[in-house]
DNA sequence: TCGATACATCGACGTTTGTCAATGCGAGGA
DNA sequence: TCCTCGCATTGACAAACGTCGATGTATCGA
C-alpha cells in the first residue's frame, strides 16, 4: 500500500466556492473519480447499502459475505476499496474488523462535482 | 448495444420510501453503480465538469477534446458512457452533437444509496 | 500450548476498460 | 455535384478490474 492509504478528500464543498462554478481541474477529477469508482461496481454498492442499513450502523466482513454471495477474500477486497476512496472506516476489535459509513464523503463529491 | 440504450434511472428516491432504510437489492444496486461506473474516470468527471461549467450549459464534442487532451474517438466515448448513465443528455443540431448535463440524476443516485 | 476463527495477502485467471488510428457517415458549403 | 467538417463506429492492444483458492497472520478459547 504505497498510495492512498489514507481518505485525502478535502474537497471544496465546504468553504468558499464562487456560485459560478470553475471547470474542475485534473487533480481534482481524479479525486472525485477515485469515489464513484469505487462504487462503480454493484456488489460494493451493495455492501455499502447493507453497512447503511444496519442497526448498529457497523458490520464485519463475515457479516457481509453472505448477502452478497461472494468469497471472504472478495468482500474483503471490496472492502478495501471502500476505506482507500474514503467511504468506510475501518476498526479492528479483537478478530473482527467493523466497517462504518462515513457518511459525508459521497455527497461531498456529488456536489463537487454538480453544485446544482 | 443490447443493453442500456435507455436511461432508465427510475430509482426511489422521489416516493414515500420509509424513513428506515432497506439494504438495496442486486438490480437496484446495479443500476446505482452503472452511473458511479460513468464518473469513475477522471476524464469523464472533467467532461461533465466542464459542460456544467461552460456558459451557454452545453458543449459540442469538438469542444470538449482540447480541455481532457484525448483523441476525438475517445471523447465520443466517454461521452456515450455518460449519456447511457443518464448523466447528460446529446442533441444534434445540424453537425454538431450538443451534450448538456441532466442535473438530478447524479444527486438521485447519491441520496438512494445513502439517504443520510 | 494448541486448535479454531476472522481477516488480509498472494498468485492466477478471464473479463472489462481506456485509448488510439483508421474508417464510415451524414450535414453543409462551394 | 464535390469537398470539407463533425461525429460515431470499428478493430486492436495494453492496462486495470473482479473473482477465487491457497496461504499467511493475529486473536481468542480450551
Amino acid at each position: 500500500m504505497t498510495d492512498s492509504g489514507t481518505p485525502t478528500l478535502q474537497l471544496s464543498a465546504a468553504c468558499c466556492a464562487p456560485a459560478s462554478a470553475e471547470a474542475l481541474q485534473a487533480p481534482a477529477a481524479e479525486e472525485l473519480a477515485k469515489v464513484f469508482r469505487a462504487l462503480g461496481d454493484p456488489n460494493r454498492v451493495r455492501l455499502l447499502s447493507l453497512i447503511a442499513a444496519s442497526d448498529s450502523g457497523e458490520m464485519c466482513i463475515c457479516d457481509l459475505t453472505d448477502p452478497v454471495g461472494l468469497s471472504q477474500p472478495t468482500v474483503s477486497h471490496h472492502m478495501k476499496q471502500l476505506a482507500e476512496a474514503g467511504l468506510v472506516s475501518r476498526e479492528q476489535r479483537g478478530r473482527w474488523a467493523y466497517f462504518r459509513v462515513i457518511n459525508g464523503t459521497l455527497m461531498a463529491a456529488a456536489k463537487t462535482l454538480l453544485p446544482a
